[in-house]
DNA sequence: ATGAGCCAG
DNA sequence: GATTCTGGCTCAT
C-alpha cells in the first residue's frame, strides 16, 4: 500500500479564549493597568469576577466579595473596576471579526471564546494558532491563548494547558504534544478541569475512583452513560478523540428571555416594585421586537435576600398573555400582576420578569379584532430608541418614566469610560 | 409537559 | 451589610 503524496488532514478544532477578558479589555484603553493587579467586579460592585494574573497571585479568588478586598486594596496596589459591558461587547466583536478571517467556520461560544474549524499540516496549524494570537494582540490589544485538537473538549483542555504552561507560549496542539507528556499532564489534573464537569459531578466521579482526567479518559463510555448521562458519555468520548459535540450554527431562536437584577439597595414598597416591573417589561418588549418575537407567557418575581433567613419572601406570578405579543403596554400590565403579592415593608433585593413561549411574530397575522394598535407602531422600539438617545428615565410607560423615584439602579462606582461606543468617552491621546 | 438539577462563563 | 446573572441541557416525574 502506498500513501497518497498529500495526506488529507482531518478537520481540527481551534479554541480561542481571551485571557482574563474583562481585565484585558480594560487594559486596552488604559495601559497604566498593565502589570498591575486588576479585578473587575460583578453587578452592583458585589464580587470579583475577573482577575488579572497579578491579582490571582495576591490570592484573590473568583467571587471574592469586594467589601472584603477593599481594606487591603491600597496596600496591594489593587485596581478594582465596575463591569463595563458596553466596552467588553465591543472588544469582543472586534476579536470575533478578526478570528472570522482565519476560518469561515467560526462559532462564537461566549463573549470571549470561539471555536474555529481548521485544517492543515501539523506545523501549519501551529503557525495558524500563533498568527491568531499575534493578531488579537496587535490589532485588538488583548492577549489570547489557543488550543487545537480533534474535539472541542480536548481543544478546551489544550487551551488551558497553553494558558498555564509557559513552555507552550500560549498555543497548544493536542497531536503535537508527545503522548507521554499529555498523559503526565492529564494524570495530575482533576476531572473538575474538564469542560462540563463541576463540583457535583466531580464528587460522584471521585466516589467511583475516578479522580484525574486520565482516569476519566480511560473510563468506559457506556458505563459512564449508565451511571451519569449522555452528556458525560460525550465528554469521555471527546477525551478519547471522538468528536461528539458538533460545531453549532448561530443560535437564533430562544426559548425564554429573562430580565432580572439585584438592587443596590433593597426595595420595600409595592410602588417601587411597580416601577421596576415597568422598566423590565419595556426592556423585554424592546428585545422581543428586535428579534421579531412575541411572547405568550410572562412570569414576574421578586425575592428577599438568601442571607436573611428571618425575612423570606419569594412572590411570583405567571400570566398567560391574551395573545402572543411584544407590546410594552400589555407586558407592563401583565408584570404588574405581581404587585398584590408583595408585602409592604419587606426588603426585596432582587426582582425580574421572564417571557416564555416565544414565537416569531412575522408569519401569521392575528385576526383583525385582536390586532393591537401599539404593536403597529412598534412602541417598544421607539421607547428603546429614545432611551438610547436621551438616557434611561427620559421616556417610559407609566411608572417607568418617572425620574427621582426610589434608587434601584445598579451600583457602579468604579466604571471606566465606554471608550469605543460613546463619542464623549473616547480616549484621548496626547502627542508629545 | 414541566420542574429540578447541574453546568458554563 | 455586603456573595452575579443569564441561558442551556438532561433526566425524572
Amino acid at each position: 500500500m502506498s500513501r497518497p503524496a498529500v495526506m488529507r488532514r482531518m478537520q481540527e478544532i481551534a479554541h480561542v479564549d481571551v485571557n482574563c477578558f474583562y481585565a484585558s479589555a480594560e487594559r486596552v484603553f488604559n495601559p497604566a493597568l498593565e502589570g498591575r493587579p486588576v479585578i473587575v467586579l460583578s453587578n452592583n460592585d458585589g464580587c470579583a469576577v475577573t482577575r488579572s494574573p497579578e491579582a490571582k497571585r495576591l490570592g484573590i479568588g473568583l467571587g471574592d466579595p469586594w467589601f472584603k478586598l477593599r481594606p487591603r486594596a491600597k496596600e496591594w496596589g489593587l485596581v478594582a473596576l465596575s463591569s463595563n459591558y458596553e466596552l467588553y461587547g465591543d472588544i469582543s466583536a472586534r476579536v470575533m471579526e478578526l478570528l472570522g478571517r482565519y476560518s469561515a467556520w467560526l462559532e462564537v461560544y461566549s463573549i470571549d471564546e470561539a471555536f474555529l474549524g481548521v485544517k492543515g499540516e501539523p506545523d501549519e496549524l501551529l503557525v495558524l494558532g500563533r498568527a491568531m494570537k499575534a493578531a488579537c494582540r496587535r490589532h485588538v490589544g488583548v492577549p489570547v491563548c489557543v488550543g487545537i485538537a480533534p474535539t472541542k473538549t480536548l481543544a478546551k483542555l489544550c487551551n488551558k494547558w497553553a494558558k498555564n504552561n509557559p513552555a507552550f507560549n500560549g498555543v497548544c496542539r493536542w497531536e503535537s504534544v508527545p503522548v507521554e507528556q499529555r498523559e503526565a499532564l492529564m494524570a495530575r489534573l482533576s476531572v473538575i478541569e474538564i469542560w462540563g464537569v463541576a463540583t457535583r459531578l466531580t464528587k460522584r466521579l471521585n466516589a467511583m475512583g475516578i479522580f484525574s482526567i486520565l482516569d476519566l479518559t480511560r473510563a468506559n463510555p457506556v458505563a459512564i452513560r449508565d451511571k451519569f448521562s449522555i452528556v458525560m458519555m460525550r465528554t469521555v468520548l471527546e477525551l478519547q478523540g471522538t468528536p461528539c459535540i458538533p460545531m453549532e450554527e448561530e443560535r437564533i431562536g430562544r426559548d425564554q428571555l429573562i430580565f432580572s437584577r439585584s438592587f443596590s439597595t433593597p426595595i420595600t414598597t409595592a410602588a417601587g416594585l411597580r416601577q421596576v416591573m415597568s422598566v423590565y417589561a419595556q426592556m423585554a418588549s424592546a428585545r422581543l421586537a428586535k428579534h421579531d418575537l412575541q411572547a405568550k407567557v410572562l412570569t414576574a418575581f421578586a425575592a428577599t435576600s438568601h442571607f436573611n433567613p428571618n425575612e423570606k419572601s419569594f412572590p411570583s406570578v405567571c400570566v398567560a398573555l391574551p395573545m402572543p405579543t411584544a407590546d410594552p403596554v400589555l407586558l407592563t400590565k401583565a408584570a404588574h400582576a405581581l404587585l398584590p403579592q408583595v408585602h409592604e415593608g419587606t426588603k426585596y433585593v432582587r426582582a425580574g420578569i421572564m417571557v416564555t413561549d416565544l414565537r416569531p411574530s412575522g408569519n401569521q397575522k392575528p385576526l383583525e379584532i385582536f390586532e393591537n394598535p401599539h404593536e403597529e407602531r412598534s412602541i417598544g422600539i421607539l421607547l428603546e430608541d429614545v432611551a438610547k438617545r436621551y438616557g434611561r428615565g427620559s421616556i417610559g410607560l407609566g411608572h417607568a418614566g418617572i425620574k427621582g423615584g426610589p434608587d434601584w439602579s445598579m451600583k457602579r462606582d468604579m466604571l471606566s469610560p465606554r471608550y469605543t461606543t460613546h463619542w464623549d468617552e473616547l480616549p484621548l491621546v496626547k502627542a508629545a
